[in-house]
DNA sequence: CTAGTTTATGACCATTTGGTCAATAATTCA
DNA sequence: TGAATTATTGACCAAATGGTCATAAACTAG
């Protein structure tokens, strides 16, 4: 019934979530987003709101995918040990490329925007749960016991975020690479 | 042989810590430190140097009073699982009287700063190791093997750190006292 | 073709940002 | 006391911030 939109919404959040997700909310400018969207001001907050709320939906848009792709690793084929051994190799390989410099959104969100904004505190606890949930799918079939396979998965979640940590922080890959070990004898 | 400071330093260092312990670097103005110190810029500048100075200053403080306490607690007396186990109680009483809002400076340091900022990553590693040290020295007693004791130290480090992503992302308590009692339950 | 509706555009805005500086005040040494 | 040195003060600044809005453009239903 009227103009339609000239721009991919989906292409435009994933070009907002990259700046997000490198510089963190407070350090990034809405001249920033508007020079890597290819969009104007206007039409940014046209169509997502203002900066919070396209914070807000670039997080959304993290779970969507790349936190998705990760559970989707955990629901697919392959030893428990094999997939959780994947999501820290993931951490130990761009560590070691030092190429991107965003590490975790969620984790990067989480310390800098959780705390002081309940929306942000939300979508971040929501997506916790929901790793810890893929986590424990993954361990499910190895260990019986419910509340048992509840406390490694929420074990293992707390490893792989710390590690998300000291890789941003400069620790050496082995500190990482020791995490990892360490957390594969865990599973059974 | 001049004028001498009307305030105490270290005093007002400890008060542009607590700022940037709360806010995040970003998310804080001059105004926030002018407030919180009670001096004015012009004395602020001339003390410190610039905003980027300040939160230099803030982050070695740190260091050398909250890590240290850390420290000292893995120092001190007791068996290691005992000292082990105090760092985290600590976090996970913060989590369950929900006051302070700070969590772990460095730890938002490494993830809002480290990436971008050369010197706070210089710092962040150099703490992250200090931190590893201490946990391998309280573990040597009980672990012959020294690669071993590294292993583990770095473990728990990564573990530590989770937990308080995992605090500040609203996750429930009960998941960072798994992570404690798995931590435990690997020191002999 | 036209009326109605939505989008795109970029000029514009008040406020806040980090930072400076000349003037003044306080101190010490001689 | 007076010269030298440093600290304090608050007014001041250019630049950047997030955000708005009137206008023009593009599309659809009738």
């Amino acid at each position: 019934m009227a103009r339609p939109r000239q721009f991919d919404e989906t292409l435009v959040i994933e070009s907002l979530m990259n700046v997000f997700w490198e510089k963190g909310y407070e350090a990034t400018s809405m001249q920033d987003l508007v020079a890597a969207s290819g969009l104007l001001k206007g039409s940014l907050y046209g169509a997502f709101g203002d900066k919070h709320a396209m914070y807000l939906s670039a997080l959304k848009h993290y779970d969507r995918t790349r936190i998705q792709a990760g559970i989707d690793v955990l629901n697919g084929e392959g030893s428990a040990r094999q997939k959780i051994a994947r999501l820290f190799d993931n951490v130990i390989e761009a560590t070691k490329r030092g190429l991107f410099a965003g590490g975790c959104l969620l984790c990067n969100a989480s310390l800098e925007m959780a705390a002081r904004d309940p929306e942000v505190k939300a979508e971040v606890k929501t997506t916790i749960r929901r790793l810890k949930v893929a986590i424990m799918e993954a361990l499910s079939p190895r260990i019986a016991n419910e509340d048992q396979a509840a406390a490694l998965a929420a074990f293992i979640v707390s490893a792989y975020f710390g590690s998300r940590v000291l890789a941003k922080g400069g620790a050496p890959a082995a500190m990482i690479g020791d995490t990892r070990d360490h957390c594969l004898q865990l599973v059974p």
